[in-house]
DNA sequence: CGGATCGTTGATCAACTTCAACGGTCGTGG
DNA sequence: CCACGACCGTTGAAGTTGATCAACGATCCG
């Protein structure tokens, strides 16, 4: 299992850089196995975030909690996601969101400490978390302009085509509270689809 | 003109990092000064971006235009802002998003192939952006959850609070735009606040 | 087995949009 | 330098979208 884990990273790095597997067997040396039952919390509010999240299997969240008790998911992570909460991890400040699995899941993390390390011995590293972060950005720039032009149905349109692969994982009400809205109007634009079809 | 442009520049790295005037001087090198009229373009989709903005006075605006025809403000960047297509200026694909100055406006403009000399050369230049784009995920992030959890009257007060120095010279219209409302909408919005006080 | 949670459905309500009209201001060309 | 057209902000009336509240059956899990 924890070997399935480390080969996921390798796979994914592969992908992404040219990294021998020497370098590979050096950068895995700074990462921990752990696995996550379902339920089960990462980070919760208030908490600083120590460590870079990488999804081997399953799914994480992050969400936040409002004055009202709603909750509000940020994000999801299904296999080869990286999530932490950024702002709390570089600026070592509590964080505002919290982190828990939706299904069982296993993960690899590491710590800021190492992070760094490997941030100074290797460039490609580096550049790797910043295009990352680039991502990231513009996935949230995107994310702002589906509110501005987009209904509701058509947010979750998009959002069932780009997550197909683990949308059927998903509990409906995260989806919703993802989408920004209840879980009746999302039943209803669910049944407005199929009605449609 | 040109010499309280660069002033402002300065000011602002002093204000953020620790930096030599011969430093400033070296840096300083690479910038171009322009001046953008009001309603002029600095970007219009499709093109490459090529350069990263800094604006020393006035206020420019980046938003995109929807398959209806209807523009929707990303950004605005008032004086000791910085703004750019960045997907379009890391990646060099065509740009999504146009840029325009909304008031008469002067600006410090930098070369990609500069600004990746100064990120070699410096690792503190490559820091201050590295944190600006941190800083610009986080407020995405942050906006995307005034979507999910807050209504166009608490996102129009916190707007107005937040960008207090030049609300006053931005067009109604461009506010609703980018809280993703109709103008009709903001202006009863600011009714009913008047009404209230 | 039993309580909690989930997705669905109905009825009503609130927020925001749309369409139309109007007065004020701005800038541009004659 | 003025007149005119374009654009802007406002207001009203009606329409839409999604929220809220309540109820119910199904499923999951302890």
């Amino acid at each position: 299992m924890i070997d399935g884990a480390f080969n996921i990273l390798k796979l994914y790095f592969k992908n992404k850089i040219e990294i021998s597997d020497e370098e590979f067997d050096y950068w895995k040396s700074f990462f921990i196995h752990k696995e996550i039952k379902k339920n089960k919390f990462l980070l919760t509010e208030e908490d600083i975030c120590r460590h870079i999240y990488f999804v081997t299997s399953g799914c994480l969240r992050s969400f936040t909690i409002d004055k009202n008790g709603n909750e509000h998911v940020i994000q999801f992570a299904p296999e080869n996601w990286w999530i932490s909460d950024l702002n709390s991890f570089s600026n070592e400040v509590s964080s505002l969101i919290n982190i828990d699995a939706i299904v069982d899941t296993t993960i690899l993390k590491i710590e800021k400490e190492y992070y760094n390390k490997l941030s100074i011995e290797f460039p490609k590293w580096n550049n790797l978390f910043m295009n990352l972060l680039q991502n990231s950005r513009g996935a949230y720039e995107r994310r702002v302009l589906s509110y501005l032009n987009s209904s509701a149905e058509e947010r979750y349109i998009h959002f069932i085509k780009h997550f197909s692969s683990i949308a059927p994982q998903i509990p409906q009400h995260m989806i919703a509270s993802y989408l920004g809205i209840t879980p009746e109007s999302l039943s209803r634009i669910r049944k407005h689809i199929s009605d449609n079809k």
